[in-house]
DNA sequence: GAAGGTCAAGGCCAAA
DNA sequence: TTTGGCCTTGACCTTC
């Protein structure tokens, strides 16, 4: 539960000094894994056989599956064995060459979301699958919610901005500040939505915006909704 | 090892990801919006309100704040606040973004290695403390500290939009502010949940909307949320 | 009962 | 972009 922004916000300076260790006494024995012993079974992923650094979703992984397993539940990816045969081989040195067959794998191995150890999915088409490893990304639904899924709403809209082929409304960045210093102080009063069209004209005269229509559209729902908002909630005030 | 410490930014990480998935265990059906009736201040975490297992290091803690202050300590790491206020909330939700906020509120909620009970570390601001660190992000308790609280984000948005390789889209940077606003505007009122959906046809029509799908389950979680509020807040009205 | 210890889950990011 | 190594977190466990 980290809600970060932080990946957006890679701050180019000084990463170098968040936190400072002081005194070095970090008597840590490494946690390289003990490496007297040949590697037990145990210790090796049971999907590709590589050296496993302990269990990851249920069964002894490496970190390679591991991660590649967490990606693509995730991200509810589906490959495609470009081979058609779904039989391509996975082992350390191949695992990287077929994602669906590596996958297939995955959860052949008994993989699975909630880290169950045993997982019978000797029966499934790997396709079909999917629905296992589904990770339950909006599990209930209360009010409390409502919280996360803004943010996560936020994010999203953050990182779709950023993969877009972009323009800087250069004459735009005040407005667009005030228009946010407006939207957080929201928790506040609900006016602020006002102030959209208020803030508009300046911004659609800017160049580059190329739909106005589009966002006087925006604009009155705004409006509309500002409208419902103030009735409900102030029902006894004039308009606002 | 604690180089790793460095790269934490600022703005923590996505929301998405970070707040959403760590302690986030579902599981907990009774905290829903009335939550001091259900839990004793005892039985909080004082540090970040969360459910507290017991006493730990003088105070009652949850096992994150416990386990956070325990490496904190031991590994003598200082911290540093990238935001640079200081101020970071500390809560549940957000007590994962910023180390340097958290480990400073677990010591002045009285947190000390040796478990004595009461430890003074108030002579700093004694007061402030108390009612500072209760600021949540949403949550609106007095109008001071929604004021702080927008300044805080406001700032640190601006610190994320400087180093932003990126621009904004021509296009859209409209939809994507009054997402913003729609989005922030959600602890005061369910209202605007409403015009999520609304806006999507807009939105997903924009070019680089890379997967619409998750945007529609969003929306649709919204959707149940939303029914769900108004039927909680609002019983007598009919369908807002 | 509250320390300390354990170890997957999940996050970050350099390197491929 | 994807991979995978390494890190922190926090629920659980063991020890004192």
């Amino acid at each position: 539960m980290e809600a970060h922004l932080s990946k957006i916000s890679t701050l180019p300076a000084s990463p170098t000094e968040s936190a400072v260790s002081v005194g070095m006494d970090e008597s840590r024995a490494d946690k390289s894994p003990a490496p007297g012993k040949s590697l037990s079974p145990a210790l090796l992923c049971k999907v590709c056989g590589d050296r496993s650094s302990g269990k990851h979703y249920g069964i002894y992984a490496c970190n390679g599956c591991s991660g590649f397993f967490k990606r693509s539940v995730r991200r509810k990816l589906i490959y495609r064995c470009q081979a058609g045969t779904g039989m391509c081989p996975v082992d350390k040195a191949h695992r990287n060459q077929c994602q669906a067959c590596r996958l297939k794998k995955c959860l052949q191995a008994g993989m699975n979301k909630d880290g169950d150890e045993n997982i019978d999915v000797t029966s499934n088409e790997p396709e079909r699958t999917s629905s296992e490893y589904q990770m339950s990304l909006y599990p209930s639904s209360s009010l409390e919610n409502v919280y996360e899924t803004s943010a996560r709403l936020l994010f999203m809209a953050v990182k779709w901005a950023k993969n877009l082929p972009v323009i800087l409304l250069e004459e735009a960045w005040s407005e667009l500040f005030l228009l946010c210093a407006i939207q957080w102080s929201l928790p506040l009063d609900s006016c602020p939505l006002l102030s959209v069209p208020e803030l508009s004209p300046t911004l659609q005269e800017t160049r580059g915006l190329k739909d106005p229509e589009q966002v006087e559209n925006l604009q009155d729902q705004s409006q509309v909704m500002l409208g419902q908002h103030s009735r409900t909630h102030y029902p006894s005030q004039p308009v606002r």
